[in-house]
DNA sequence: TGTACATCAGTGAACGCGCGTTCACTGATGTAC
DNA sequence: TGTACATCAGTGAACGCGCGTTCACTGATGTAC
C-alpha cells in the first residue's frame, strides 16, 4: 500500500515552504512538473485529479487556483510544456547531426526514447480522450518538425540525382564539380553550415 | 445539451417493464449492450460509470447487482462479450473465404471496418488503462486467430513451393499431379473442405 | 527612523455533486398441500 | 378449488467518499510618507 516513492517524499516534506517575494511563478512550475509525474503514472487524463497534485506538491489544493483557472487548463498546460520540451530536444538531437538522415535517425530515435521511458506521457498526449474533448493544436508542430526533416531528405536525394542523372546523360557539358555542387545543396536545402574555405 | 439519442430515448421508455419469471437473463444482456454503448461514446472506461449504465437501461442502479459482482466486473463482461462477437464475425468471414490469402484479407477488413464503426469500443480494447490493470487475458484468442491465419498462408506458400521447386529441379522423377498435391495443401494445411469426387 | 498600508504567497472550511455499494423492502408469480 | 409460502425480478433510501470550486482569511514582506 506503500502509495508514494521515498524520492516523492521526500521531494514533499523537504522544501515546500513559502516562495519569496517575486517568486511566486516557482509554484507553478513545480505544478506542472508534478501534473506530468502523475500523468506518467496513470497515463490518463481523466484519472488525474486537482487534488492529487496538489498532495503530490505539498499545497492547499486551493494554491493550484493561482496560477490555473481550472483542472482542464492545469493539464493542458502541463501537456504543452512536456511537447515544448520534446521539441526542443528533438531540434537539439538533430543539430548535432551531420546531414538530413542523421538529423532524421536523431529526431526518431529521440522519439523512441522518450516514448519508452515515459509510456504513460505518451498514451496521454496521444491517445486520451483529452484529444477529442480539447483543443490541442499545439501537437500539430510535431508533425511539422518531423515533416520538415523528411522533406530535407527528400530534396536532397531529389537534387543530388539531378546532379548525378545530368552528368550521366550529358557528360560533354561542362559541369561544374559534382562535391561543390552537393555541397551548396547542403547549405541551401538542407541548412547544414557551408564547409570553411 | 439533448444528451439523448431519440433512438436511445424510446429504448429506454419503451418496453422496460419487469422481464417474465425465468427471464431474468434478459437483463444482463441489456446491461452488457447499454455498457458497450456507453463505451463506444465515452472512449474510456475510467469515464464509464455504473448509474450512467442503470440511467441509460432504465433501471435502478441497484438493479445491476443482481447480474455483476462490482463496476469493474460489469465493464469486463461487456468487453469480454464483445470480443467474442468479433472473434465469431471474424470466424464468419474467414469461413466464406475461398483461400487462406483471401481469408486472411477477409479477417483483417473485417476488424478495419469494425475499428472505424466503434473507434471508442476499439480504444478501450486496446488503449485504456484497464489492459494495465486487470487481467484481459481473453485478449490472446484474437492474436491467436490472426496469427493462424497467417501462419495458414506462410505454410501454403511453402508447401507449394517445395512442390514446384523440386519439379523443376527434378523433372525426371515421377511426380504425381501438381495440381491434386497443392489440392491436398489446401484441405490439410488451410482446411479447406476437399473438392469432391 | 517609525508606522500605516498594499501586495504577495499562500491556507482552511465549506458547498454541492456524482459516484460505488449496502440494506431492507415490494409485489407479482409460481408451487405444495 | 383455496391458501399459505417460496421464489423471482427488481426498487428506494441511505452511507461515506473524493472531487472541483468558492470564499473569506492569514501572515510575511516590501513601500510611501
Amino acid at each position: 500500500m506503500e502509495a508514494t516513492t521515498p524520492a516523492r517524499e521526500a521531494a514533499r516534506t523537504a522544501s515546500r515552504g513559502r516562495n519569496p517575494r517575486g517568486q511566486g511563478e516557482r509554484l507553478r512550475a513545480e505544478i506542472i512538473d508534478a501534473t506530468l509525474r502523475l500523468l506518467d503514472e496513470l497515463g490518463d487524463d481523466q484519472a488525474l485529479s486537482l487534488r492529487a497534485v496538489a498532495r503530490e506538491v505539498g499545497i492547499a489544493a486551493t494554491s493550484v487556483y493561482m496560477h490555473f483557472a481550472d483542472r482542464d487548463a492545469l493539464v493542458l498546460a502541463a501537456l504543452e510544456h512536456c511537447h515544448a520540451g520534446l521539441l526542443r530536444t528533438g531540434d537539439d538531437a538533430e543539430s548535432g547531426a551531420a546531414d538530413p538522415v542523421a538529423a532524421l535517425r536523431a529526431r526518431a530515435t529521440l522519439l523512441s526514447a522518450w516514448s519508452r521511458e515515459h509510456p504513460g506521457l505518451y498514451k496521454v498526449l496521444h491517445e486520451s480522450t483529452l484529444n477529442r474533448r480539447t483543443d490541442m493544436s499545439f501537437k500539430g508542430e510535431m508533425a511539422n518538425r518531423t515533416t520538415a526533416a523528411i522533406r530535407r531528405c527528400m530534396d536532397l536525394r531529389t537534387a543530388v540525382h539531378g546532379a548525378v542523372s545530368l552528368r550521366v546523360n550529358q557528360p560533354e557539358l561542362p559541369w561544374p564539380p559534382l562535391e561543390e555542387q552537393v555541397d551548396r545543396f547542403l547549405v541551401k536545402l538542407v541548412g547544414v553550415p557551408p564547409a570553411q574555405g
